[in-house]
DNA sequence: GTCGGTAGTACACTTTTTCATACTATCTAT
DNA sequence: ATAGATAGTATGAAAAAGTGTACTACCGAC
């Protein structure tokens, strides 16, 4: 029978935070949307549309509903004609504002050295 | 003709770096793979495979030719039967290592505070 | 001679993710 | 009457990601 596993706490390595922290924000737009919500503080779906080219209606109906029930994003719907949502971090989702800065600040200087950001001249 | 873009520096809003990180780091294993090489500076293929459970030979072959090709492992080649390969971190990839330890960090506290790790008493 | 150990490759298959397109509802303005 | 605006849903197709199985190569030990 193949010994398959280390077994004991080698083995672990604290993969579970780590798993758990891919799998909520895994995926193609996800610290993306976290991003621009956290930015402009508040945004409204046809907003986070445009801003995310090339992503799909539905798609984005489903990774807003998988940041909301992961407690991320608050939605807000507002009973107007025409209709109007509006997206905002939760407080659970404010206190991954310095992860996702961490994540751009690196990404700017290391990724994309010649990227100009357009907020500081 | 549908306007379909915001047109100024307000639609670009950073989204080029955090886009290049995400398709970089993006991937159901890539950020558990380069925690487990910073942690333990030096993996060989096979204690990878045993530690990412559920994986396979070939995703995890590609998930690592990806992140050498990103530059963020190197990957040495030891010329011994039983083949010996080991990967460790780049330069490019030490310097990634405070935004993993900010990532788990933050995992470590909000997202499975039950948790406990085994480093630390 | 064949089993075990390591680090893969090759291929077909399944699952998941994303996309394209069409459609709904409701009010306002033309 | 109909077009436009918004925030979706539904459906099916396509693409991407991941899986399972079989296979290679090499040497030593049994």
């Amino acid at each position: 029978m193949a010994e398959n596993k280390f077994n004991n706490e080698e083995t672990i390595a604290r993969c579970v935070p780590m798993g758990r922290l891919q799998s909520v924000i895994g995926g193609k737009w996800k610290i993306l949307i976290l991003w621009y919500v956290s930015f402009y503080k508040v945004q409204r779906f046809g907003e986070l549309m445009r801003r995310l080219d090339g992503i799909t209606q539905s798609t984005l109906t489903k990774q807003l509903r998988e940041l909301e029930s992961d407690g991320f994003l608050h939605r807000e719907i507002y009973k107007e004609i025409p209709p109007k949502v509006e997206y905002s971090l939760t407080e659970f989702g404010k206190i991954f504002i310095p992860v996702l800065q961490t994540m751009m600040a690196w990404s700017e200087t290391y990724l994309c050295p010649d990227y100009q950001n357009p907020y500081e001249k």
